[in-house]
DNA sequence: AAGTTACTTTCAAAAGC
DNA sequence: GCTTTAAAAAGTAACTT
């Protein structure tokens, strides 16, 4: 399927943002009041709300900052952040109308086609760059500094790049890997 | 100045407590895990390494001190799972590799990733499996390295269906469940890795 | 033996211990 | 460092059927 163009196998997994909706929030009201919130102070100091519409989960603190985790795209993400404002706003809670967010971590899956050497890899890419525990895990895990991302690889040529802050950090990243692979002969 | 001696030694003492605590404590994991003495030197070396790195801020004198067991196990190639150190020691496991992570990065040890060949004997030992089927296991686990089939599994996984197929050609077959008892694995994954290797190394058994 | 569930790794933010 | 969220990769583990 996507065998000869790893970068068209490019897919947005996960988006995790943050945003200030508020000055200040009352959370045990707001658990109270909203259906699928789920609040424990001693558990974890913010209130978590699952949406179905976006599959997004939605973590709120009493400073009015929210996490939202869990969109699958950018747009899927900013109707998540709208519609926890409308929800907000119908308990009568004073939000601003054009809720900005900051992307902190987009997951991105990718496929290069062809399985790989991870021992090979281990012994041809900078060491201190990588870490290939397979006792521990089957990844090979490799950090980029730039673009600044960590990449897991497997086996089956399969990676999953995180920590990047823009969808063109994982479309570098495999670009990187691959010409260093072809460069080392391993792909 | 006289107080300037006395806290000389005091660090001193501290210092010299210290490293007695954590050489004591590598020898009674070395003791509870059956090692010889060469590891356990090792060990000694990369924790005194590690001190004289001032690796040890922030971090528990056992905890460094099994790390650097796992370390020097891996060194000697006899390698012992990250379990088996966590078992004789009071660090978590998940500790023990953090730390390990941290010392095999400041002190530049460059360990490959622990081989399946290097569980070899100590599992064949394990299971009474004579000079000639241990090494048809590790011709069988060289073959696997090049055939790309050892990428991303556990190698006592691989090892130990290694050692199965081997012990069922050399006539002195041993079941999976002994097996995966010297290994510490599930039979299942003994099978998972036995199947990919009887196929794909076409070493037909037959049962 | 097959299935299912779940845990390992990576990432980032939030408030507080 | 921990707690909580989400998600993928592939291997291994632990239960149930």
């Amino acid at each position: 399927m996507n065998e000869h163009k790893p970068e068209e196998s490019l897919k947005i997994e996960n988006i995790v943002a943050s945003a200030k909706v508020t000055e200040s929030l009352d959370l045990p009201s707001l658990a109270s009041q909203l259906k699928d919130a789920e609040y424990n102070k001693k558990r974890f100091p913010g209130v978590v709300l699952r949406m179905q519409d976006p599959k997004i989960a939605a973590l709120i603190f009493g400073s009015g900052k929210v996490v939202l985790t869990g969109a699958k795209s950018i747009d899927s993400l900013s109707r998540g952040l709208e519609i926890l404002g409308d929800q907000l706003r119908a308990l009568g809670i004073d939000i601003p109308e054009n809720l900005t967010y900051k992307i902190q971590n987009i997951v991105t899956s990718a496929d290069l086609g062809t399985p790989i050497n991870l021992n090979k890899i281990a012994v041809g890419f900078n060491l201190d760059k990588i870490e290939y525990e397979p006792e521990q895990f089957p990844g090979l895990v490799y950090r980029l500094d730039d673009p600044k991302v960590v990449v897991l690889l497997f086996g089956s040529g399969k990676l999953i790049i995180t920590g990047g802050k823009v969808p063109e950090d994982a479309r570098r990243a495999v670009q990187r890997i691959l010409s260093e692979l072809s460069n080392l002969g391993l792909i | 100045r006289l107080r300037k001696w006395q806290r000389r030694i005091r660090v001193s003492n501290a210092t010299e407590r210290n490293l007695a605590f954590a050489l004591s404590e590598l020898d009674r994991m070395a003791s509870a895990l059956g090692l010889p003495r060469n590891v356990r030197e090792t060990a000694a070396v990369v924790y005194r390494d590690a001190v004289d790195k001032n690796l040890i801020r922030g971090r528990s004198i056992e905890g460094v001190a099994a790390a650097a067991l796992y370390a020097a196990c891996r060194q000697c190639s006899v390698p012992r799972t990250l379990d088996e150190i966590a078992e004789v020691s009071r660090v978590s496991r998940k500790e023990i590799g953090r730390t390990y992570r941290f010392i095999s990065r400041e002190l530049g040890l460059k360990l490959l990733p622990t081989s399946p060949i290097d569980y070899v004997p100590r599992f064949c030992s394990g299971l009474n499996l004579k000079g000639e089927v241990q090494s048809r296991a590790v011709e069988i686990l060289r073959q696997a390295g090049e055939r790309e089939l050892t990428s991303g599994r556990g190698p006592t996984g691989v090892a130990a269906a290694a050692i199965y197929i081997s012990s069922i050609l050399g006539g002195e077959r041993r079941t999976q469940r002994e097996v995966a008892e010297v290994a510490g694995v599930t039979e299942v994954t003994i099978r998972n890795r036995y199947k990919e290797l009887a196929e794909k190394l076409d070493v037909e058994i037959i049962l």
